[in-house]
DNA sequence: CTAGGGTTAG
């Protein structure tokens, strides 16, 4: 036996092997996982998981199945295994196809070439393709049908080069490939986004003259989408023999996919001009691309259509139709969908209404339709947790977070990729640096997501020097990095002070991980030279851009002039970023009260009176108040409150009493937030704050003696619902407060 | 008779 004992076998490897005329493959009798040798040499690895849906079997068993289950094997017929077998496939129901083997091997219908292949089906297309390998080989013969179940099967199982592998195959036994095998063949292409193997199967398909197959013909439509090439998938669309509604709904999704929403339902209208009715698939895609427009009224228009053609409720469909409306804040209309839909809800229907309300930041309402899915005994599964995970960092709650993350240990999801992610991040966001190392070190597997949330986290509490580190483990460890790992890293850096460094990894990342830096990366980089003085390189580095600088890329630079009081760089600034947004309110914001601290009170009442007239204060979530010709924008996530009259009050009765004492609240800081957590209001924007910084109070926070009277001096003149907790950290601690930044 | 093509969400 060879080495490899891990790794999946790659197509070239097997490919070679393939090529030297390959006999017969084998299957391990002792490690199940194996799935089997050419000519003695390991040329797969499978893992058996086809049990994950085995608890819906159980129901099944009992209404669903013909009563021939039940039956001793002398009464079963061909048909109805073949039956029961393709319903298996279809449900997923492992353990009851399991069972129904035992019976066909009792009543001799083992040896039947049409059973056998079913069987194979049933265990590939539930998971269990060890099992699928092992009937392969027993059987009499092989023959294409059976061959392309198996090829399938690793298709959906994800196992691509190992379809690829037996796809090979077929050049070394008798039987060639037939019009089924392209068509699955193609769809394996479409999801490597391999085009030039599709290509060759493209090549095939006409030289063997199975183009005129409409499956065939949609499905490579369907690859040539996927590949991103749509001018050749629409061209081939048109010079389709025949067009039928999965074709459509090809075309139409693949520039939906690509985000050409107006084309997708252009060709949505000419399909029925052309006579073809569009169904649960297409209208699906429909009310999609609606969502993803934001276009309310369409999309009514369509849930019309399928309310009256009875669509409306199933799973797909009717989750499509919950998601469109909470995904445009109609949560209303969302919840009326979802209980519309009662026991035809699925997860998904549930979670496209969770998603909503996170979307929308409204985390407590996400909360409560969580609480709800629990109740009706829903299954959650990843998705549920990385966005309920998502609402727990937005409160942010800690003792949310420890729930949900307990649930998600006991559903066994730590080592999923996403909500292994989202638990990092929602551990970040609540503060604890240590519950989120806690969860990636625990991880058996660290996939890049999990390293960048892990990075990000350490950047944004304090530890720049981790986050460095970090960083340099992943490359050591062979990770490849992408752009939101250079986001986290160069944060980092800005951060700290550490210019250098920020701009070797900016280089770097072009020059040695070829990735193509964005607008946030150029923002950050801006910011990085402003924070740490360096205006006059920022503006350079801005000037000499590859592409023209946005409104992001600009705003750190009027941040950093206004942190470093340079009047005259802040106007010119303030022009461009006005250019590009003419609504922003900061740039008003900031160059009032700059004017006013360099003493230009018109000037700065001019800002004011301009910020007036145009009407741009009235940001969602921000209010402000006019104090001594300073401008103050009090940020709060919970909009109701900062809008409420009473609030407002309340906040100008804070900002004169602060003053009164003599704090300058903020000098250098016109945002003040305010936050809320578990019904306290934590925190406060305080003096000296990096300019969009806003601060978060939490238990584990380290805040410097001085913000922490000063935390509690607020606290007291709030109000007596704004409580702040008391069990701050005291000691010295090597990085800044994170209110003041100042050492301790 | 057995195998194939199009749908939801981080």
């Amino acid at each position: 036996m060879t080495s490899m004992a891990n790794e999946p076998a790659t197509s070239k490897v097997v490919c070679t092997l393939f090529d030297k005329n390959p006999r017969r493959i084998g299957v391990s009798t002792t490690d199940p996982n194996f799935i089997g040798y050419v000519n003695g040499v390991k040329i797969g690895y499978f893992t058996n998981n086809g049990t994950s849906r085995d608890d819906r079997s159980d129901n099944l068993c009992t209404h669903n199945v013909p009563v021939t289950c039940y039956s001793s094997a002398s009464l079963l017929d061909r048909r109805s295994v073949i039956d029961v077998l393709r319903f298996c496939s279809n449900e997923g129901c492992l353990e009851l196809g399991r069972r129904y083997h035992g019976l066909i091997i009792k009543s001799g219908f083992g040896v039947d070439q049409f059973v056998g292949t079913s069987l194979v089906d049933m265990y590939a297309k539930c998971g269990d393709m060890g099992s699928a390998v092992m009937l392969i080989n027993r059987m009499p013969y092989l023959d294409v049908a059976s061959c392309n179940c198996l090829i399938s099967g690793c298709a959906k199982n994800g196992l691509f080069d190992e379809a690829f592998s037996f796809f090979m195959m077929f050049d070394g036994i008798d039987i060639g490939p037939n019009h089924y095998t392209y068509t699955i063949m193609l769809a394996v292409c479409g999801s490597l986004l391999a085009i030039e193997e599709g290509k060759q199967l493209h090549a095939q398909i006409v030289k063997m003259q199975y183009i005129s197959d409409t499956a065939a013909g949609n499905a490579l439509l369907t690859m040539y989408s996927k590949c991103g090439m749509m001018q050749d998938a629409e061209s081939l669309f048109k010079g389709l023999v025949q067009r039928n509604v999965v074709s459509w709904t090809a075309i139409i999704n693949g520039f939906k996919q690509h985000r050409d929403f107006e084309k997708a339902l252009r060709l949505f209208c000419l399909m029925s001009e052309d006579g073809i009715d569009p169904n649960e698939y297409t209208f699906s895609i429909a009310l999609a691309s609606c969502a993803s427009m934001k276009n309310l009224d369409i999309g009514r228009m369509f849930h019309a259509q399928v309310l009256k053609k009875g669509l409306a409720l199933g799973d797909y469909v009717g989750t499509t139709i919950v998601d469109f409306y909470s995904g445009l804040g109609e949560a209303g209309d969302a919840g009326k969908q979802l209980k519309e839909m009662g026991k035809f809800a699925s997860s998904a229907s549930w979670n496209a209404h969770i998603a909503g309300f996170v979307h929308n930041e409204k985390a407590e309402e996400a909360i409560e339709v969580f609480a709800d899915m629990v109740k009706n005994d829903e299954a959650c599964d990843e998705f549920t947790y990385s966005m309920i995970l998502k609402a727990c960092s937005s409160l942010p709650s800690l003792v949310t977070c420890e729930q949900i993350h307990s649930r998600v240990i006991k559903a066994k999801f730590v080592s999923n990729m996403h909500v292994g992610s989202s638990l990092i991040d929602a551990y970040n966001k609540c503060g604890s640096v240590e519950d989120a190392e806690r969860v990636f070190t625990q991880k058996s597997s660290a996939d890049v997501v999990s390293w960048n949330s892990m990075i990000k986290a350490y950047s944004q509490n304090g530890h720049p020097t981790k986050a460095l580190a970090l960083f340099q483990k992943m490359i050591e460890g062979g990770i490849m990095p992408t752009n939101s790992t250079f986001l986290a890293v160069l944060s980092a850096c800005s951060h700290s002070g550490m210019v250098q460094e920020g701009q070797k990894l900016f280089e770097s990342m072009v020059r040695d991980y070829n990735i193509l830096p964005e607008e946030t990366h150029y923002s950050c980089v801006v910011d990085l030279l402003g924070r740490a003085g360096q205006l006059e390189n920022a503006l350079d580095f801005i000037k000499n851009l590859p592409v023209k600088p946005t409104a992001p890329v600009w705003r750190p630079l009027l941040a950093a002039c206004r942190c470093h009081n340079n009047l005259q760089m802040a106007e010119f600034i303030a022009k461009q970023i006005l250019e590009l947004d003419p609504n922003d309110a900061t740039v008003y914001v900031t160059l009032s009260n700059m004017y006013t601290e360099a003493g230009q009170y018109t000037d700065a009442e001019k800002q004011r009176k301009l910020m007036t007239v145009k009407d741009v204060a009235k940001e969602p979530g921000c209010s402000w108040i006019e104090i001594n010709n300073r401008i103050y924008r009090f940020f709060s996530h919970d909009k109701s409150c900062s809008e409420s009259p009473r609030v407002y009050q309340k906040l100008k009765q804070i900002v004169q009493q602060i003053e009164k004492r003599g704090y300058t609240l903020s000098a250098k800081e016109d945002n003040v937030a305010l936050y809320h957590s578990e019904k306290l209001a934590v925190g406060f924007g305080l003096i000296n704050l990096p300019a969009g910084k806003r601060i978060r109070v939490f238990k584990n926070l380290r805040v410097c003696p001085d913000c922490h009277s000063f935390l509690k001096y607020l606290s007291t003149i709030v109000d007596k619902e704004i409580v702040l907790r008391d069990n701050y950290r005291f000691h010295h601690f090597k990085q800044g407060c994170c209110s003041c930044g100042d050492f301790w």
